[in-house]
RNA sequence: GUCCCCGUAGCUCAGCAGGAUAGAGCGCGAGAUUCCUAAUCUCGAGGUCGGCGGUUCAAAUCCGCCCGGGGACACCA
């Protein structure tokens, strides 16, 4: 919408000044941060100063009757040392709310998802345990940023990436075998750096429930081994995708690290950087020039005893997604990868693609805290809170809502004492209960009038004359650029702000008008209407953000 | 040692591809309910935006240096 009219905005200056044509892109045409500024503000008077070698506000002055032909404005002002404030036509707003109610849960979104392929890999979590608190965090943000692309028109590919091969799991299968074999000898040695979590007694008691014999008359400690790796492996598999339902996240591609291995992709991947002569051999080892593209040094893909290092098998994984063809790709990585990005973008970057190509979202430390203490946790010990424990303990929503409130590059503190607070303090209940007193509203309407604001119906939106009602129409307005701007800055987070602030109005308009006057039905039908808008796009936020929009509380 | 992130109200943090008097929540103080859900709202106190320079009509925002906190720098995964 804001494109719309900063594309008005730059015709009507045209006309006066040809120079505006190349500014174009650091115009800003915006909601001002105070209510007496207008609806929208334009800093077009500041740009064309220096060319003009004027004065911003001189500038300003001479565009003031050009922007006034344009119909959408009812007001224009200059104020401050230039800038322009612009006042929107009550016919403009009508427009917004029609549009609004007619787009329902999809206000602003973009009708056709023709902008490109986009890949966006998160979680990717070892399938050696349960899913932590971190884990949590990345989904909902991959999954919410992933929506986001949607919502701005990109079709995306959610894929989740399965660390199956390596050490890992062989830790795993040593660590069940172990608890395995302590069943009957609890004396049975337990390896050093094993999992120790009471999941891996479950699994080894799961089995040997039912594969005690089978285990038991495998001659070869190795492939008994390997039997429970692959056993746990499945288990905790299932068990991930669980913890990740209840969170409403899912997966397009699940994608097995090892039959990357097993398919010969890795050396089909440097095969391919070969040719372009990026790989030699040194010391007994094979490594690939990743310091061509920006890296501070050479990395090592094969090993001197022969075996790849984990960076070939993710090299020959980008390899992979680089010839499925997708316009972008993001990765969602804890933030201790966070040195590790720049030999991944090199080599991606030698496959031929252009800069901004690989994109990465950082993840930090969720921390916990309850009765204001921190819960400390230790996964070498195997204690921690699991993700899983967490939503069983402050729902769903809660944990959804919480991780998004915070840019996912800084620390959270995620309060359990908050979380589970039914009052005002909490702002996942704050902004629920927008919704459910809108539905209530609509309920109580029917009851009191027989009027039913759930159907469909038309109102006269020039009645709505409150400053309050201005406010909460220019706030609306303005959404589908918030959101679209959260999109592409790729900060889900914003989400979350830009919906306590709708529901701040919102709340404030409940509390000092009344909707259900019976002496004026036209003025209620308005008001009732403005409510239904404001409630489509608290369902859109709440879509994209993947929280329930209850409607009794 | 090199590189990255962070430093904003008592606390937790927004804001940072420059823009008007730096925001929110919590906490603290004072209020609002004969009326559609008070799970709400209103008002108030509270700031050298870590420090010093620079660029600019304009700097919390960009650049440089310094101070303080965290992290990354494997033939680990």
């Amino acid at each position: 919408m804001k494109e719309e009219l900063k594309e008005k905005i730059l015709s009507a200056v045209e006309k006066k000044f040809p120079q505006v044509k190349e500014l174009k892109d650091k115009i800003k045409v915006e909601l001002p941060k105070e209510d007496r500024f207008g609806d929208l503000a334009t800093n077009v008077a500041f740009l064309l100063a220096k060319p003009l070698r004027k004065k911003p506000l001189e500038v300003a002055q001479e565009i003031k009757p050009v922007l006034q032909e344009v119909k959408e404005f009812s007001k224009v002002e200059v104020a401050g040392a230039g800038f322009i404030n612009l006042f929107l036509s009550e016919d403009y707003y009508r427009q917004v709310l029609e549009r609004i109610i007619a787009e329902r849960d999809r206000y602003g979104e973009a009708k056709e998802k023709n902008r490109g392929r986009v890949n966006v890999e998160f979680v990717s979590a070892n399938p050696t345990g349960p899913l932590h608190l971190g884990h949590g965090r990345g989904a909902v943000v991959g999954n919410v940023q992933s929506n986001l692309y949607e919502y701005i028109g990109y079709t995306v590919e959610r894929e989740f990436y399965i660390n199956d091969a390596g050490n890992q799991i062989k830790k795993l299968g040593e660590s069940v075998y172990a608890r395995f074999r302590q069943i009957e000898e609890p004396d049975y040695p337990f390896p050093e750096d094993g999992y120790k979590g009471d999941y891996i007694k479950e699994i080894a008691r799961h089995l040997y429930k039912y594969e005690r014999e089978k285990i038991l008359s495998m001659v070869d400690r190795e492939q008994a081994v390997d039997f429970c790796a692959e056993f746990a492996k499945e288990m905790l598999l299932e068990r991930i995708k669980e913890d990740l339902k209840l969170l409403g996240v899912e997966f397009d591609i699940w994608f097995s690290e090892r039959k990357l291995y097993s398919s010969g992709k890795v050396e089909e991947a440097l095969q391919f950087l070969k040719e372009k002569g990026l790989v030699y051999e040194k010391e007994g080892a094979v490594w690939v020039k990743t310091s061509l593209y920006g890296d501070d040094k050479d990395r090592v893909v094969i090993k001197s005893d022969g075996s790849y290092t984990y960076f070939a098998g993710d090299i020959a994984y980008h390899y992979d997604k680089f010839k499925r063809g997708y316009d972008f790709i993001v990765n969602v990585w804890g933030a201790d990868h966070h040195g590790y990005f720049p030999r991944l973008k090199a080599v991606v970057m030698a496959f031929g693609v252009p800069e901004d190509w690989i994109r990465v979202i950082f993840i930090q430390l969720v921390k916990l805290f309850k009765n204001g203490q921190e819960i400390k946790m230790s996964k070498r010990a195997g204690k921690f809170i699991t993700l899983r424990e967490l939503v069983e303990e402050v729902g769903r929503d809660a944990v959804v809502y919480f991780f998004l409130t915070k840019d996912s590059n800084t620390h959270l503190n995620f309060d359990i004492d908050l979380a589970l607070e039914k009052s005002a303090e909490n702002p996942v209940y704050y902004v629920q209960y927008a919704h459910a007193r809108i539905c209530s509203v609509f309920r109580e309407a029917k009851e009191r009038t027989g009027f039913d604001p759930e159907k469909d119906f038309t109102a006269d939106v020039s009645l709505l004359k409150e400053e309050a009602e201005r406010v909460l129409m220019k706030y609306l307005s303005s959404i589908p650029d918030l959101i679209r701007e959260a999109a592409e800055k790729q900060q889900p987070h914003k989400l979350t702000q830009i919906t306590y602030r709708l529901a701040s109005e919102f709340h404030y308009y409940y509390n000092h008008f009344k909707f259900l006057t019976t002496d004026d039905e036209r003025l209620m039908k308005a008001r009732l209407y403005l409510l239904k808008a404001v409630r489509e796009a608290l369902r859109t936020l709440f879509r994209l953000m993947g929280i329930t929009p209850v409607e009794r509380m």
